[in-house]
RNA sequence: GAAUCCUUAGCUCAGUUGGCAGAGCACAACACUUUUAAUGUUGGGGUCCUGGGUUCGAGCCCCAGAGGAUUCACCA
């Protein structure tokens, strides 16, 4: 199709400006460097009417956000680093000589809502009291082609034609954050999240390292994996699930610390807590167990909502969460018990299976013990934690990867985070005796061959690591999203992604 | 993967019983030198998600498909 004819009557003359202004002699994506010396964000908090005197000569760059032309004089709205702060532009002052053009022409017609102007002049205060930077010199450092939607807010606050399709928000972020600049605050708090955390570790001394994100075998979890393939060694891939069989290698090598931020990638469904690539946090320290690591990651949640907000309390929907230390800590079959009144710590894989049947919990043929009881745990318990809660000692089917408890049989030395009815952390006493790890893997093979897709596939070489001996160590994984979810109250995934996995569009 | 709902102008949305496609903002033209959802007057702008079907006639009814939202299932 000529995209002449494919665009809308705004393109268009969107378009048409461009050529104009190019024909006035005007670059519209001029390479030179702009000297920005001020930032709005500076401007709107220290500009008083005593100190007016040392706002003169400012400099500033950002996006044209509205238009209010009124004549010879000009109102505008620049949005400068998601900070919006206005403009006056006056006829005579940005165009000093005979020659008006550049007011009438590139001004007041040539430019749009949506284009990157920089402007300097100084700053006042307007008769009304709004902090305005005075334009004395106007510049176009980048047209934008498309039309923008214009979100207006009224003096009562409403909203008017806010850009609230999930959809396009989503698919056009850059627009999303453009217009909706409220909405960077969710995603700043993310990076300071991830980097409050990353702070805390490299303090206690902890390295920072990378793992295989392509992975010939997709072991440390259970979970659909995404499978590629490498041309040149005629190889099947997988898109890691995990990366915990190869910080337990480093363990192995004899790094005491280690962690690694990073993406894994299910092959599973989407939904709002749910994204195909997620970002996850897994640790590994040396000679410690999961009741340290309790403790660590106590210490740890509330040290990053202190550092990034101030407080360890945050609302979460209706909830007030507080991650103030220390977290209720429950075995996971007394919450079970607390919950239903019902002490199924005893049952055998029948038993479980008609206990769900009274419950209208569904099974499958396929599901081992393990699973039951996450199943009950699931329908019973989960969604009745929401203040910070540890869930520990879990039965060791579920577990492939954990150590068995040093004084509870059937169980492993493991805990999972809860809040708001979410696993947000899970984290073990790691297994490191290589033959105990050998059995509990064929263990899961039984399983996978009784048709449990998402049972742990063998790792022949990570078991011949663990046979070099692997320190006695504990482990945590942290789903980051969630975490960031819980942080900053979003109750939808895609709020804490800056482009969440979509469908491709139809016909595109 | 299943069910339900949604998709109309750049954005947000109306659209009656099946009878010429609508509004606000945005856009264009004119006026206006301290406004702020600027204002006033005038004007232009549509693959009604896509493809079939019913009908004299479909934005509307029927079938199929695409995308989205919600709930459920699986998972973190």
């Amino acid at each position: 199709m000529n995209i002449e004819t494919s665009l809308s009557e705004q393109e268009a003359i969107r378009r048409q400006s461009l050529d104009q202004i190019r024909s006035a002699g005007i670059d519209p994506y001029p390479a030179a460097l702009y000297p920005v010396n001020a930032s709005a964000k500076n401007i709107l908090s220290q500009f008083a009417d005593e100190n007016a005197a040392d706002w003169t000569e400012i400099c500033l760059a950002g996006r044209l956000m509205s238009k209010r032309i009124q004549g010879k004089a000009s109102f505008a709205v620049l949005m400068q680093d998601g900070v919006r702060i206005q403009l006056y532009v006056n006829r005579d002052e940005i165009c000093p000589g005979e020659d008006k053009d550049g007011y009438n022409q590139l001004f007041k017609k040539w430019l749009d809502i949506g284009d990157i102007i920089g402007v300097k002049g100084y700053v006042f205060r307007t008769m009304v009291g709004e902090i305005t930077l005075h334009v004395q010199e106007l510049t176009l450092l980048s047209k934008c082609l498309r039309p923008l939607p214009i979100v207006k807010t009224d003096a009562e606050g409403n909203v008017h034609d806010a850009f609230s399709d999930p959809e396009l928000r989503h698919r056009m972020r850059y627009v999303d954050l453009i217009v909706n600049p409220e909405i960077r605050a969710t995603f700043i708090a993310r990076s300071r999240i991830i980097s409050a955390m990353r702070s805390y570790f490299d303090a206690k001394g902890w390295l920072e390292v990378e793992t295989p994100i392509l992975q010939s075998v997709h072991g440390g979890a259970a979970a659909r994996p995404f499978k590629t393939h490498h041309q040149a060694l005629d190889v099947p891939l997988f898109l890691r699930i995990a990366n915990e069989l190869y910080l337990k290698r480093l363990l192995v090598a004899g790094l005491e610390g280690v962690y690694e931020i990073g993406k894994m990638f299910r092959n599973e469904g989407m939904d709002k807590t749910h994204n195909p690539e997620f970002t996850s946090m897994e640790i590994y320290v040396a000679y410690k167990d999961y009741e340290w690591m309790m403790a660590m990651v106590e210490d740890c949640l509330a040290f990053i909502t202190r550092t990034v907000f101030g407080t360890t309390e945050v609302n979460y929907a209706q909830h007030k969460i507080n991650f103030e230390g220390p977290f209720a800590r429950i075995p996971l079959f007394d919450a079970i018990h607390r919950q239903t009144g019902t002490d199924i710590s005893g049952m055998n894989e029948t038993e479980l299976r008609q206990q769900c049947a009274t419950w209208n919990i569904p099974t499958s043929p396929e599901m081992g013990k393990g699973k039951l009881i996450d199943q009950i745990f699931g329908e019973k318990v989960e969604k009745t934690l929401i203040q910070p809660t540890y869930i520990t000692d879990y039965p060791i089917e579920m577990t492939p990867l954990a150590k068995k408890h040093r004084n509870k049989d059937g169980l492993v030395e493991r805990f999972e985070l809860f809040i708001c009815g979410k696993e947000v952390a899970n984290a073990y006493t790691e297994l490191n005796d290589p033959i105990d790890q050998r059995q509990r893997f064929e263990e899961q093979l039984a399983l996978a061959n009784r048709g449990d897709a998402d049972a742990m596939a063998l790792d022949e070489d990570f078991l011949k690591s663990m046979e070099f001996a692997m320190p006695p160590a504990s482990g945590l994984g942290i789903g980051i999203d969630r975490l960031v979810m819980m942080m900053t109250n979003q109750t939808s995934i895609q709020e804490v992604l800056f482009f969440p996995q979509m469908r491709p569009e139809a016909g595109k």
